[in-house]
DNA sequence: TTGACTACCATAAAATCCCATGTTATCCCA
DNA sequence: TGGGATAACATGGGATTTTATGGTAGTCAA
């Protein structure tokens, strides 16, 4: 599970900190680190190999020549998988530092099964969002359901 | 359960003890704790890993691009797996501390499958709100399911 | 030989662990 | 049922370990 919300700095090397707690997630279940391309938004996913897996396995279940198809293989192209240095650091690749416009800040965001790795100011849009999204619908009906 | 309720001094560095029933709750069934940003009120909700995973299990039954999937990430987001001390105590989260308006005093509330977590003033709020519903609507008209 | 990349070392700040103590609740036996 | 013994609980503080992050040295390839 990756969850909560850390603010980490990007060194000029391209250099950060993956969250400890989302570091022991990863080597509790002894899987790789993958980023990639967000499908949604301008920001860096970070999920496991095994989560990529399905994902890949997901492509030969749709019509090969579809649209869907095409852009999953595409964000295949713009996955990297990515190792630790010895501190827990990671070197984030050039073309996801200019699709997520990082410089010298990172917000790292749990979402689950996988993560964000967003830029401090379109972070900040996207929270400002989700506070409007829920004072205007409330939240999901899943919550009250459960509750 | 979570039942009953509680007041706990919040010391220096955000320690709070757990009610020891909660506690013993959590480790009957094995379950590590989960602390998240109640979407309702201004206070904080505790619950199971196991139960905040049937959550990250739901984001991927819905539309990815929902507003329902998006809020249910940004929760995750605001959401800690917490880890108790020798003698039950846990660190509250800044994030947390700040959202429920915490400095030195919080208030445990059990309310079955989770519980939330007051500051003094605005539970005093909520408990008179509850008390001024029932005077004027009555007590809920409840219905018990059968199994 | 230069430039990019990687592995490793160093350090301050922060989080965590563990011991100590007063207080409250529980137990047990007369 | 009373009351002392015992255990459990909530809380304080200090020692220790992690974490994030800066820097340097080594490696490989063009």
């Amino acid at each position: 599970m990756f969850l909560s919300t850390s603010h980490n700095k990007i060194d000029l090397k391209c250099r950060v900190s993956i969250p400890a707690s989302f570091r022991v997630n990863l080597e509790k279940s002894n899987e790789t680190l993958i980023l990639f391309k967000s499908l949604q938004f301008k920001c860096i996913e970070g999920t496991t190999s095994t989560r990529m897996q399905a994902y890949i396995d997901a492509i030969d279940e749709l019509d090969a020549l579809s649209d869907d198809a095409f852009l999953l293989r595409m964000m295949m192209a713009d996955s990297f998988e990515i190792k630790f240095d010895i501190n827990g650091r990671v070197v984030i690749p050039d073309t996801l530092m200019n699709f997520a416009n990082l410089s010298d800040k990172a917000v790292f965001m749990g979402i689950g099964e996988s993560f964000y790795i967003w830029s401090p100011t379109e972070y900040e849009n996207q929270y400002m969002k989700s506070q409007q999204i829920l004072k205007e619908k409330g939240p999901p009906k899943l919550i009250l359901k459960k509750n």
